[in-house]
DNA sequence: ATAGGGCTAGAC
DNA sequence: GTCTAGCCCTAT
């Protein structure tokens, strides 16, 4: 069971979709056994974390912590620490210091104490390890840094440079290369084992030709709601293209057994995130155009007061609540235009129906395009339609 | 989000 | 005028 744990885990944290996963409260819950074959797992944990934070667009020190684990792990793989893995440490950690140059002066905030717990502390750590992290690069802006704490033409040359952007490219093109290493999940390659052994078995073959007369109105209540066997159709196809029969069948596999997980897993994983107790200095920016944030940061040295910078929204429409206003009966907005429905629609309509039951929202995202411009009460209006309207 | 009652434009 | 597909509104 504990090998179960462990695969249900990666594969959990291997998913890149929402609904998010959080890495540590899902290790801690399942407490992995601390021994060498665990490394893909902790691996996977390390990126997800990573890939969270970008997320939620946080470049802190918290991801400097994960980067160097990232590093340790890559190690006890026996993996070559690559560029990317060195260029993204360096842009963070220059970018955790550029957070503290919001004051005009390189002595009136913390920049002295960035200095101190970043680049001696932290990196001389690291030098004394003879990390591979400590790049020509990275050693270059240690001295510019230091520099730029003593001329201050320098240090205000350095604190209107955009840093943050660099740091995320490294970081988004660091994830990038590191799930394409670590490839399919123990999970998804079991299953697809266990599908290859049974392949000759009927289930692929369950459902015939589509036997679909166009328009036929009485044979529509009859294949309402299948409930379930052999759902694989062409439309899946068509719609997840990079994926073969096969592997749809995998997919398809995995799915429901994962919502049902899913649903057991997300209470766990989501407790402890707020606030984050994993990340000690961690400080949230959202992103924003060119460090424009940094202006008014007034933060207190690196404890946690995370300190949420407001993301930038479109002013909402007002609201017409005028009590003048004539209520319902003015019509708020014109009628649409009357659109009948083109057999396209209808068959699409039916397909869904077979597919997901009544589920309007479901079966007119899998039919995005044939369903533009229906909404999902259309298809439920047309589906009372076709069945004669009871 | 969905179900179901009610309204209306357009075909006849 | 009737009929009804498609659309709207509201309760759940």
């Amino acid at each position: 069971m504990e090998v179960m744990d462990k695969w249900v885990a990666e594969f959990f944290l291997r998913r890149q979709l929402n609904p998010r996963v959080y890495a540590f409260p899902l290790l801690s819950a399942l407490k992995p056994v601390d021994s060498d074959d665990c490394v893909k797992l902790k691996l996977t944990a390390v990126l997800r974390d990573i890939s969270n934070s970008m997320i939620q667009g946080t470049v802190d020190e918290g991801m400097l912590d994960l980067l160097e684990i990232l590093e340790k792990l890559l190690l006890q793989e026996h993996s070559v620490i690559m560029g990317s893995l060195k260029s993204a440490y360096c842009w963070t950690a220059v970018e955790c210091t550029l957070r503290f140059m919001w004051p005009v002066n390189a002595s009136d905030g913390f920049f002295g104490d960035a200095l101190e717990r970043i680049w001696r502390n932290r990196i001389g750590t690291l030098k004394e390890k003879e990390s591979d992290l400590v790049t020509r690069e990275l050693l270059k802006w240690e001295s510019d840094l230091n520099k730029a704490f003593e001329e201050p033409e320098i240090y205000q040359k350095i604190r209107e440079t955009n840093i943050r952007y660099n740091a995320i490219s490294h970081l988004n093109q660091l994830l990038k290369e590191q799930w394409a290493l670590l490839g399919c999940s123990s999970l998804e390659s079991e299953a697809r084992k266990r599908f290859l052994k049974r392949k000759d078995s009927p289930y692929a073959s369950r459902r015939g030709g589509n036997r679909e007369k166009a328009n036929d109105v009485e044979e529509v209540g009859g294949v309402e709601n299948p409930d379930g066997v052999g759902k694989v159709n062409e439309h899946e196809q068509e719609h997840e293209p990079s994926l073969n029969k096969g592997e749809m069948l995998v997919a398809r596999e995995l799915k429901d057994f994962l919502l049902e997980i899913q649903r057991l897993i997300d209470p766990i994983t989501r407790q402890d995130q707020e606030p984050n107790n994993a990340m000690e200095h961690s400080v949230d920016v959202t992103p924003q155009p060119d460090g424009a944030n940094r202006t008014d940061a007034e933060d207190s040295e690196g404890t946690s007061s995370s300190r949420r910078v407001r993301p930038h929204l479109p002013t909402p429409e007002p609201l017409n609540v005028s009590p003048l206003k004539k209520g319902r009966l003015e019509r708020p907005r014109p009628r649409r235009p009357m659109k009948f429905w083109t057999s396209e629609e209808v068959a699409a309509l039916r397909e869904g129906v077979k597919e997901y039951g009544k589920s309007w929202k479901d079966i007119k995202n899998s039919y995005p395009v044939v369903f533009a411009d229906r909404s999902e009460v259309d298809l439920k209006d047309k589906w009372r339609n076709l069945l004669g309207r009871q």
